[in-house]
Order: structure tokens, then C-alpha cells, then sequence
DNA sequence: TACTAAAAAGAACGACCGGTCGTATATATT
DNA sequence: AATATATACGACCGGTCGTTCTTTTTAGTA
């Protein structure tokens, strides 16, 4: 189990760097961040970066997995720790908005942030958001058709329409909380999945209560 | 009627310039956005521009109302046509997704784009945006409180809510249709408010008819 | 025709950008 | 102790950024 030293130091490095251009670049954009920025507020020098990583490009795509990883442990996991089910898409909605309401990140969530950023700039990194965004979107619409083959809810539910809404109200709820009242958002994002869940769900037990 | 041709030149210049803008920062975002590509796509040298505005942060300003009248022209004044109620609000969700489904914008949706961009950047732009933000937000909920004073929708409708139920399904419009299937993401986007209106409103003769 | 004012161009600026290079410093191997 | 290697640094490059200043062109006025 013993590791070189030196390599052990250059991914300690890697990894706060990393996590630092995470934060940024969730407000800032993967554009946005500026090496000397970054290199800056980490204390090391611009050109140390350039060990590391070849170009700014190869940087942000390894930004885009360090989030992913973020995400991963942050969102998903939590909600794989609860029942599969309408439970499960509940938790998935709930971890989200806890996110983001917890103000992890200094611009409230990367990858819409960036994903609006690159929509419109071919190129490697919009291929790679594409790629992660993709597989969220199967994600999402593998629980709703887990909670359809439980019975959790209808078996003419269209499954793929049911997780765009759920994930609409993410995104939704991500940008206005930093531009309008954020209370209201996160009640907004919060309640309007619920009601859409406790709408179409037979089993009124396994969703929580509350106000609508 | 007569107006000095220097004054209207520059009115011309100006306008042409702010249409320009409004494409270019929805691609690349508000900050993106160089004088230099900017001037250069029209012919125009760059210390022009600073002619008519004093700095770039005075063109941002002018960029957004610039985008808010194009807004107001194809998005709200189509749906002020329409009768007040549930129609009215369908026609303007339909007329979001038209213009972002017709890429009259390279980067699909302006306002979406700089609002995330500027959500975590203070200053004057994303005050700007805030309350360019706040007042569609306004609307929405004015339209949906009609509906309701109609009795198209329950007496009991949160209007808050679905008001921003109906922007989340654009604003996710907005993003997916340029990274995963246009089609399917329109088509989710569409029949996503249809479905909740229908849900809601009593009458459905009211509403088009069509897959769910 | 002379004068004025608006619009636009041109050249130049300091600051910062991503990126390269040579070098110094740790840590490992022999 | 000598050598090899991964890491990190400081100095510097060409280019682009937003911005300023000066000059020229265009249009209206007396």
C-alpha cells in the first residue's frame, strides 16, 4: 500500500486543483476560469498547472469529471440508499435541492451553469457535457421506469416526459434561486415534484406529507 | 418628420450593432462576447463602438434591453393576441417554443444563457437581469391569475406554482434542445404544459386536441 | 462656402490571456 | 553517493482584451 511520494503530492494537488476549479467554474463558467485566477487562489504557480495538464481544454474536461464525481457522491448515491422507487425519485429531486440550497458550490450548480455555456461552442468539452447530461437524463428515466415496474405508479406513465419534468424543475430551480427569492424557488422545486409525484403515485404512504 | 441623417446613421449603426449582440452573447454568453469579434462580424472598427457606448458594460446593458423588446415581440406580443386564460398562456409557452425550435438565435435562448452566467457575478448586469427576470416572472403569474379569475383553472390553483412549473419546462427546453434530441425536447417541453393545463382546466374544448 | 457637430476610423496603451522554457526541489532507485 | 524522475517555479512569449486619444469622414446649418 505504499505509494510514491511524489506522486502521492502531485495527486493531492491534482485534486485540490480540481475542486477549486469546480467552485469557480460553477460561477464563472469552465471559460470564465482563468489559469491565473486559479493557480492564484490556490497558491501555486500558472505554470505548475501545465504539469499537471497540457492545455486549458484538458483541464476543463477534467473538471467536468471531477464535478461528475461531486455529483455522484453528492445527488446520486443518497438517492440510491433509499428504496427504488417513487421514494427513490423523490430522494434523487430532494439531494438536488438540498445542493443547492446548501450553496456547495459558489454558483449554485456546474453543470448548468456550463452546460448553457457550451451549447452552442463545438468542441471537446461541449461533446463531453453532452455525454454527461445524456447519461443523467438515462438515469433519471431509469428510476421512473423502476417506479412504474414496482407499480408505483401508472403503467401508461410516459416515462421519459415524467423525468423531463422532474429534472425541469431542477433546472429551474437552480437558476432563479440566484436571481429571485431562493425560499420560494427551493418551495417551488420542492412542492411541484411532490404534487407531480403524488399525483400519479396509488400509494399515498410512501411519499411524505407536508403541504402540497 | 425630417430627422438629422447623422443622428438617424447612428441609429442604424446602434441597431444593428444590439441585434448583433443579442445573437452573439446568446451563443457565447454576455461576457464571451469580444468588441473585437463583435465589430469585426459587421464591418465596423472596434473604437466605434465606443461611440455609442462608453464602455462594454454600457453595450451589455443596451445588449439585454435589446433582447427584452425582441422578447416582447415574438414571445409576448403573439400570446396577447390570444383570449386571456388557459389559451393565452398555451399560446405563449407555443410561441417559446417555436422561437427556440426556429434558431432565431444561434445559442437558442439569450436569457437563459446570461442569466446563469451572471447569477453568481454582482453588478450592474445581474441586477439588470434580476429584474428583467422578476418581471417575466410577473407576467406569467398574471397570466395564470387570469385563468383562474376566468375559473379556467381551479379556484384553488397555486398560481405561483404553476407559473413556475410552465417556465421550468422552457428554461429546460431551452438548454437540452441544443445538447440532447431538439425534437423529443420540444416535443416533452409541449405536451408537458399541455398535460398540466389540461389536468386543470375544466373546460377541454379550450385546449388543442393531440397526443397527451 | 465656412462652420459645427455627429459618426467612425486608426493607432496605440496597459493588462491579462493561454502557453513555453529552463531550472530548482523534492522523492525514489541503484 | 549518484542518478533518475515527478513536481513546481519564475521569467517570458505572442496575442487579445477593453479602453483612450487623435484624426478623418459625413451630414446639417448659417
Amino acid at each position: 500500500m505504499n505509494v510514491d511520494g511524489r506522486l502521492a503530492r502531485g495527486q493531492r494537488t491534482r485534486t485540490a486543483v480540481l475542486d477549486a476549479a469546480v467552485s469557480l467554474a460553477s460561477a464563472s463558467g469552465l471559460d470564465g476560469l482563468s489559469l491565473g485566477h486559479l493557480a492564484e487562489s490556490l497558491g501555486v504557480s500558472k505554470s505548475g498547472l501545465f504539469a499537471h495538464w497540457r492545455s486549458k481544454e484538458e483541464l476543463q474536461l477534467a473538471t467536468i469529471d471531477r464535478a461528475v464525481a461531486q455529483w455522484q457522491e453528492q445527488i446520486i448515491a443518497p438517492a440510491l440508499r433509499t428504496p427504488r422507487g417513487v421514494r427513490r425519485i423523490h430522494a434523487l429531486h430532494e439531494a438536488r435541492i438540498v445542493f443547492y440550497a446548501g450553496r456547495v458550490l459558489p454558483g449554485g450548480c456546474f453543470f448548468a451553469t456550463t452546460e448553457f455555456e457550451f451549447n452552442a461552442r463545438p468542441g471537446a468539452v461541449r461533446d463531453r457535457l453532452a455525454e454527461v447530461i445524456a447519461a443523467w437524463t438515462a438515469f433519471l428515466e431509469r428510476l421512473v421506469a423502476e417506479a412504474v415496474e414496482l407499480g408505483e405508479l401508472p403503467a401508461d406513465t410516459d416515462v421519459a416526459l415524467l423525468a423531463y419534468e422532474i429534472d425541469a424543475y431542477g433546472i429551474a430551480a437552480a437558476m432563479r434561486s440566484r436571481l429571485l427569492d431562493p425560499e420560494v424557488t427551493y418551495r417551488h422545486a420542492r412542492s411541484g415534484v411532490l404534487g407531480r409525484l403524488r399525483a400519479l403515485c396509488p400509494d399515498p404512504a410512501l411519499l411524505p406529507e407536508g403541504p402540497s
